[in-house]
DNA sequence: TTATCTGCAAACGCTTTGCATCGGA
DNA sequence: TCCGATGCAAAGCGTTTGCAGATAA
């Protein structure tokens, strides 16, 4: 799903039991069609571009409340800062050592078997592949390090 | 290994082209030692117990200087705060649903066959496998959430 | 001897919170 | 109407940094 109408949204909220208010639509529709894995601060901007007098604040107050509700996923790679994406289908993802960039891995292209010890259920895992993606292996060192989606 | 002596801890700094000062070594020491994933706080603690007047900026600074030497690991999980652990056998992580524990899953548990595009170099990857521990499993709900360690 | 590290304090960036007001149901 | 969400500002927390003095090699 690369497209998220209003109406999608607004039910998405409702089914969670969430108010629907322009503030945490704009940010549900801005994550759908990002295809990225935003920053709080890059949600804000968005948001903010539509909404001006949207703040800081209640975009992170919305980021949490969707992410508790389900709706929405934080990853946080390496980094301290919170990354934001929609949930859809199951999926991991790939870090590239050289330029930094991250990008999804279909959770098809994947098949880890655990086995744990007696007694431990297995709900679900995310892998974190790393490696060097296709572009800088071409080109040795990237001119510069890409902007991490 | 469970233990690193402080000669042990003496090489390894030397190796990665690091002066051996003591508040380095209480560090490696104690993540050698703990057998957990402590945070840096924890870190502060444990080396402040034995050298008083080690300062966070310092323990902060060593945990750098060791992570970027290779000598230890930084893990996320889910939160913002980092943990640390010393660099051994490539491991995998569970962490429980119920109790929020961490614990190591050895590689060997783990076969993660991944496909990616054509031209990705995978050198490696982390698994985070998420469920229910068997102590959690037993008893339903726990009586209080775990320490994460 | 000298580059490196320590310790202190202050700054920093991301995120949360208190509170008055606003608005969706 | 009324509970919950917004917006503002200020605080909180984990971490980094600047700098003077100390120390390992």
């Amino acid at each position: 799903m690369n497209i998220m109408t209003v109406i999608q949204a607004g039910e998405l909220l409702r089914d969670a039991g969430l108010k629907r208010t322009p503030q945490r639509a704009a940010v549900l529709d801005y994550l759908a069609r990002a295809g990225t894995h935003p920053t709080a601060d890059e949600v804000f901007a968005a948001v903010n571009r539509r909404l001006p007098r949207a703040s800081r604040a209640t975009v992170y107050n919305a980021l949490r409340a969707l992410r508790e509700a389900g709706l929405i996923q934080e990853v946080r790679f390496d980094a301290a800062v919170a990354r934001y994406e929609v949930n859809l289908m199951p999926h991991h993802h790939f870090i590239c050592r050289v330029c930094g960039g991250f990008e999804d891995v279909a959770a098809a292209d994947v098949q880890p078997r655990v086995r744990l010890k007696d007694g431990y259920q297995v709900e679900g895992c995310e892998l974190t592949v790393r490696g060097v993606c296709a572009t800088c292996g071409e080109r040795g060192q990237p001119r510069r390090a890409r902007q991490r989606v």
